[in-house]
DNA sequence: CATAGCCGCCTTTTT
DNA sequence: GGCGGCTATG
């Protein structure tokens, strides 16, 4: 029956399958098949007699590895093999061996909100302010040198300019607040497993006598840490598979490093190569403009896009008025499409940033069109869910003084912000815990009887839950909700308390089905997990609806129908991507356009609008440089989209001419000069270079430059 | 101590 | 336009 299967592969696809031994690298294009090859890949291992548990895959998302589990298991791989992202992976190293990398098992894992306030504290603490020295900034740089494994010791001990060593002291400091609140932010997850790898060789040949077998996919998305965790794993065996696509390479400001995929060959010497190029997946209509716009990144190796598709329907592009208009172009298109057969779970709208969804949805809902948005942190990101599981964060690691501060006085139970610094002077001057601190109160001289009793029924209240602790999640949940006065505060409230209720239900709903498919549910486990989850994670791909979301949470899926939004100026490339400043940032840009192309199986919808409200302001957008790229003709897609007809007095008045030298203001780019005029008619392009730096090729019917 | 209301800040992408 | 933090008031 595999073997019927197996036949189905392409040559280059079964020379993948089946290189067992030794260091392999597939590169593989977009809808090559790849995720199908690294399934098969374990199923064939398993056939030549490596049991399961001796084969480790890693993909990029929690939803990729439950997918995966699942196509290996219908192949008839029986299940056991270990598949999870690198973070998970991590987690579980360092639970095993907490000892050994100096933490403590009950680690909590601090989100993006933990981590603000902690760098917040840290900077403080460091007596500076959080104007010279912005939080998310800090913190940037300190994800940074996580990512390159540079830690508080040697960062401190290299540190020779005044900023460095400024930031040395924020980086300890953080680090310090991290230890006393017993966590670990996502960084930490791969510095330190990394740390034990390197430090402690009998680990590391454990791990690598566990894992005989390392698949990892989206390889040109890793960064240095996770390449160095790669690399102790395999290096007693160097059995290693590594998939990926450096033109789909589109997370380097999370520390992904291309040079990991272009120099595997450098690393392993022997390692066999296998070009995956049939794309399976779009028609040659799509696949011309993907190959178009990527041929413009010079750094790249040359891979070809091979059509096997029949040809399809042209790629559209829509010129639209402003961003309401462009929705509801979207919207009407879509409504099409379901007319001519479509079914809503088949189309995907993708847009550069998350705040571009909110104008979408108003557009959706006003047509009854049903829709899912993707976002980074939706469900795990509101309130009363966050509430509920700082809770649980609290009962796991008493330690996690965030999640304490959330709780103490929510719902209300009149301990206020006075009380609260009482304890911490307490707790900072017995060099003890917060939680700890609360349960001396009684030995606080300067708090109130009364207050004192509020806080020996908070821990009391702790006690109850600490008896409940062992064992599953959902049951625990439940009782707390209830216990803690968060299920009657949310019930007493407005309709919207309603909503929140019903979500807190939804979370321990959520708990229970973790509960019954996990072997050993624990509280530590379920939370260590969940911080791990996104809301991509989260994906419903059966309900028909159609999905939103950004181009980055795109990568890995793929649509019938695709709508691509705002490609404009500023907005892709992005104004703050840093692709005005340096080509690597634009390349990157390019292939998340690229990456968004690639998804569409058979409809591509690309559109801008000319006029976009940016921070309440109505301004005058430029069409994106890679629509230029494209050699999109703008006149004739204008006259196309009769959603919007076309102004007259942009296409009456006469084209303006330019020579070079002249001297220019633009609205958003301000003075610049003329380099070049491009005499195109009514499509005529003028390159200009501003005072900014940047050098801007602008339509002049659109630019509406200002001869000064 | 709780709450409402206001001001000023930022606003790319995410495991 | 949205959110966090601060202040004034009950």
């Amino acid at each position: 029956m595999r073997d019927i299967i197996f036949q189905q592969l392409t040559d280059s696809q079964r020379k993948a399958v089946f290189h067992v031994e030794g260091p392999l690298l597939v590169i593989a294009g977009p809808g090559s098949g790849k995720t199908r090859v690294i399934t098969y890949r374990i199923a064939a291992l398993i056939d030549s007699g490596v049991p399961p548990s001796n084969i480790c895959a890693i993909t990029f998302t929690n939803k990729a590895a439950d997918e995966m589990r699942q196509r290996a298991i219908a192949l008839g791989a029986s299940a056991g093999a270990h598949i999870s992202t690198f973070h998970s992976l991590c987690v579980r190293i360092l639970r095993n061996y907490a000892d050994r990398a100096g933490i403590n098992p009950n680690f909590s894992i601090y989100d993006e909100s933990d981590q603000t306030s902690s760098i917040k504290q840290a900077i403080k603490d460091s007596d500076l302010n959080t104007t010279d020295f912005p939080p998310a900034r800090m913190l940037e740089a300190i994800s940074t040198l996580k990512n390159k494994l540079v830690d508080v010791e040697f960062f401190q001990t290299n540190a020779e300019d005044f900023f460095s060593k400024t930031l040395a002291r924020i980086y300890a400091s953080y680090q310090s607040i991290l230890n006393e609140h017993n966590a670990l932010d996502f960084d930490d997850l791969l510095m330190k497993a990394a740390f034990l790898l390197r430090d402690f060789p009998d680990v590391c040949r454990q791990l690598g006598e566990r894992f005989k077998f390392l698949l990892i996919d989206e390889y040109q998305d890793t960064n240095h840490a996770q390449y160095v965790i790669a690399k102790a794993l395999v290096s007693h065996h160097n059995n290693i598979c590594a998939t990926g696509d450096p033109d789909q390479s589109i997370y380097r400001w999370r520390g992904a490093d291309i040079r990991n995929i272009l120099d595997f060959e450098n690393d392993w010497p022997d390692a066999a190569v296998v070009k995956l190029e049939e794309n399976f997946r779009s028609t040659p209509n799509i696949l011309q403009w993907a190959d178009k716009l990527i041929s413009f990144n010079r750094k790249r190796k040359e891979k070809k896009l091979i059509p096997t598709k029949q040809s399809g329907k042209d790629v559209v592009v829509n010129v639209c008025e402003d961003e309401t208009k462009e929705a509801q172009a979207v919207v009407y298109q879509i409504k099409q499409l379901v007319e001519q057969g479509s079914s809503l779970k088949d189309i995907a709208v993708f847009y550069r940033v998350n705040a571009m969804s909110r104008i979408l949805e108003e557009s959706f809902i006003r047509n009854r069109t049903p829709y899912q948005v993707i976002r980074g942190v939706e469900f795990y990101g509101r309130k009363e869910i966050r509430d509920m599981l700082a809770y649980l964060k609290v009962l796991a690691n008493p330690s996690n003084e965030i999640a304490l501060l959330r709780i103490i006085n929510t719902p209300a139970r009149g301990i206020g912000k006075t009380t609260i610094d009482k304890i911490k002077t307490f707790a900072s001057q017995n060099q003890i815990s917060l939680f700890e601190a609360i349960k001396k109160a009684e030995h606080i001289e300067s708090l109130a009887k009364t207050t004192k009793d509020k806080l020996a029924a908070f821990v009391k209240m702790f006690g109850k839950f600490s008896k409940r602790i062992a064992g599953k999640v959902a049951p625990l949940a439940e009782f707390i909700f209830t216990e803690s006065g968060l299920a009657e505060s949310l019930q007493a409230a407005s309709s919207q308390g309603q909503d929140e209720y019903e979500n807190v239900k939804e979370l321990i709903s959520a708990a229970a089905y973790y509960d019954q498919e996990t072997e050993q549910p624990s509280l530590t486990d379920y939370l260590q997990q969940i911080s791990l989850f996104s809301d991509v994670d989260g994906y419903d791909a059966s309900s028909d609806r159609v999905a939103l979301m950004t181009l980055h949470a795109a990568k890995g899926l793929e649509f019938e129908n695709v709508f691509i939004i705002g490609v404009e100026d500023g907005l892709l490339p992005h104004a703050r991507s840093g692709a005005y400043e340096n080509d690597d940032d634009l390349e990157e840009e390019r292939r998340l356009f690229f990456v968004g192309i690639t998804r569409a199986k058979s409809g591509l919808h690309i559109s801008y609008a000319k006029y976009r409200t940016l921070r309440g302001q109505m301004l005058h957008t430029i069409p994106s440089q890679f629509l230029f790229e494209l050699g999109i003709d703008f006149a004739e897609t204008a006259a196309e989209s009769q959603s919007q007809p076309a102004e007259t007095d942009e296409f009456g008045t006469a084209i303006q001419h330019f020579t070079g030298g002249q001297k220019v203001r633009h609205k958003l780019f301000g003075l610049g000069q003329v380099k070049e005029f491009i005499d195109m008619g009514e499509n005529s392009v003028v390159i200009v270079k501003f005072n900014s730096g940047q050098i801007k090729s602008l339509m002049v019917k659109y630019a509406n430059l200002k001869i000064v």
